[in-house]
DNA sequence: TCAATCTGTATTATAGATAATACATTTCAT
DNA sequence: ATGAAATGTATTATCTATAATACAGATTGA
């Protein structure tokens, strides 16, 4: 319990530094998969550091696995293997794709509470500050680890349509529908952010790792806003895929969204 | 008498930690502006760091001018002036939206090669580790401020149809299309990362701050990658849109895009 | 074989970040 | 007016990152 458990980002910030721009220049393949890498000495120079600045963060790069250290030979790239991403989202479906792999997602409630709207929700939802909501934080856990943090915020008058245990279980989605809501369409929002420390320990990272962020504004068919998810993923266990189809011809010439076709969608 | 240069970021790791995690929250709307933030002491047991550090945070962010501190009262969000996020991009046209702003974007060529395409970039265009490509690193300005770095891979056959002086003025869509290229579809996946110094110092952030990622694989219609693009956006100017609509009815309800209009697209 | 170069390991010293603590001052609600 | 809670300020101690240095073992190529 005392150590911080995954060594995944040197404390130190200029060791920080030389490790991420290596780690930048390995994803970025300026630094192939091979004999390469300056030698440690060099390195430090290079940077204008201490030797044992650049080990620290060769450290954390070979106990990622994005190098193999060999004394005499030096260090190489290893094999770009693990770089996957076992979690994909289908923007079309909405729903994260995971039947591929065999793996199943579950969900956990963190907290569930009834409360006026945050300004930054009432606006976008377009309802009164004064009107209560829904709120409700879970995670989905994937193979039993934690890969997104969720909070939704659902008008009280709908969310009355369901309880607390519908929440831990099924998708807000289907509960939504399940209450008569005609949903009519979405929009979305991605970007990025840091972890702070209450999602970073829900989420089993570091504070201060990157994390994709994704808005989301359901509207029904009158225009209401009925609900509002702001969600957290894991950028090394989750990825935003989407398939671009070039179509027309001559100036019409554009892009189209190839789309899916599985129905349903939670979050 | 001791100036330790500009207080544009905490030196220490804990302390930037908790300075960026704040940042993004109140650039996020997380922190609305008013009478909020946790106090002091309450947000170093939060974070689990001492009120020095936490001070550490704060003084940047005041002297930002971010937030503004009360002896006796708290400190507060200041007014959101400058929170906007001026650029957007519609998926749908792989366009940032600026029309609307009355923005223009520029391109800078940071660098500009031939080499051999890294491991990752031939794997994803499907082509041979031995081929060459060329391989350009730009930036994209709006307004005078950088939001954009991107890198992109092109066979060096298909490169060969136009200049470097091309490439810095001119969207690297529309240079692939009049080389003749029959671009068919492209497949992008987005994620989130940390701002490394290189990219960093382009693009004007502080090491460790979280930047939206973005890869596109570009393929013609003989299924053969055309372009590779690895693109990193600073997320407080730039966000990924996309609008979907609920269609069909019963069983066969699902999720489809709304489409956009627009021809042409540049990165 | 030999020399050069690399990693692995260890030691010591210093500077800076952080923790812990205490107290004063301001503000606000009761 | 009073007290709680917040920021402002200061001090001291400790911990950690870093630098500088040295040397042993491993590898490679001449």
């Amino acid at each position: 319990m005392d150590r911080r458990g995954t060594t995944m980002l040197p404390e130190g910030a200029k060791a920080r530094r030389v490790y991420l721009s290596l780690r930048d220049q390995i994803a970025d393949g300026r630094l192939g998969v091979g004999e390469n890498l300056p030698g440690e000495q060099r390195l430090a120079e290079s940077f204008g550091v201490s030797r044992v600045t650049v080990r620290r963060a060769l450290d954390v790069l070979a106990d990622t696995g994005l190098i193999v250290r060999r004394a005499g030979s030096g260090s190489t790239v290893s094999k770009a293997d693990a770089h996957e991403k076992p979690v994909a989202m289908d923007f079309t479906t909405l729903m994260p794709q995971l039947a591929e792999m065999g793996q199943s997602t579950t969900a956990r409630l963190l907290s569930f509470s009834y409360g006026p709207a945050p300004e930054i929700v009432a606006k976008a939802m377009d309802i009164g500050r004064s009107d209560k909501v829904q709120i409700a934080t879970r995670i989905r856990i994937a193979d039993e680890v934690p890969f997104s943090h969720l909070t939704t915020y659902v008008p009280a008058s709908i969310a009355q349509n369901y309880s607390e245990d519908d929440l831990a279980t099924t998708p807000l989605f289907k509960l939504l529908e399940r209450s008569g809501v005609q949903i009519k369409d979405a929009q979305q929002s991605v970007s990025a952010t840091l972890a702070g420390p209450d999602v970073a320990e829900a989420l089993g990272v570091a504070v201060g790792s990157a994390l994709l962020s994704l808005k989301r504004v359901v509207c029904d068919m009158d225009g209401n806003g009925v609900e509002y998810l702001s969600a957290l993923y894991r950028p090394d266990m989750f990825r935003l895929d989407m398939s671009l189809t070039r179509v027309g011809s001559g100036g019409a010439r554009h892009w189209e969204p190839a789309i899916g076709q599985n129905d349903g969608g939670g979050t």
